[in-house]
DNA sequence: GTTCCTTTAAACCAATTGGTTTAAACAAGA
DNA sequence: TCTTGTTTAAACCAATTGGTTTAAAGGAAC
């Protein structure tokens, strides 16, 4: 449980279940009766899948009347799309300049190329 | 192992060094042992983090001479990328929607304000 | 107040995970 | 060939996970 933030959202979705409840709540909220019906498992099961959402927080339980529904929290996508899209940019930079690296190694002759490009020397 | 390839992905990513790892190959290529250096575990332990990574097709080690490097394989990002962006925006949407209600309802008075509003009736 | 549904908690279980250590197979260089 | 460094494999361990069942507490409706 003293795990990070991130950590908790990744390994939250890492289920497929749980992928399922966030995609079904995505089009609409929902109980916790409702969301546990199409599965075969008991409904303490489903409560615990979301206590782990809600963990991570991409699900929020609204308090409210007894059979309370189930909302998803758009927020916690942000931090994961903010980490992915950094180092996903990254790649694809460093995947740019190794192409025009190999290019250039191509015309020019396939004597001097060995495995030595990984240290870095971009501005 | 038969989980499907989403949620090796997303397990892979919900460790901290595994993350570090990403980050690490976001900026170069790296050998086992440059990438083992800073922490704590032992060699052994980080070639189980990549195995993991690389089942996740969030890396690859291309075959050649004895330091073989690990390089971050871009490619895995887009299904993450794919899925979250998919949920994302459908949330955002009915989070807008769901504004427009409220406010509707709001300025109308509060008695016919009830908590059935998860029956989807969009177009 | 009782009864019924919802929610939370607890004890347990099998499987997986993130590590370890030890050992063996591979590849290169001297 | 011998030696050294790299990679993979195996056996083991503690902790976590995804489930179960059972039980109890909270709220609503009657």
């Amino acid at each position: 449980m003293p795990t990070d933030a991130l950590s908790r959202v990744f390994a939250a979705l890492a289920d497929p279940t749980r992928r399922d409840i966030v995609a079904r709540l995505a089009v609409a909220d929902a109980t916790v009766n409702q969301l546990a019906e199409p599965y075969r498992m008991s409904v303490q099961a489903v409560y615990k899948h979301l206590r782990v959402l809600e963990e991570a927080g991409l699900v929020s339980r609204p308090p409210g009347p007894q059979p309370r529904p189930v909302r998803l929290e758009a927020g916690a996508f942000d931090l994961l799309e903010e980490w992915i899209e950094r180092y996903r940019r990254r790649a694809e930079e460093r995947y740019r300049r190794l192409d025009r690296v190999l290019a250039a190694m191509d015309q020019a002759g396939e004597h001097a190329g060995e495995h030595d490009e990984h240290e870095e020397r971009q501005p």
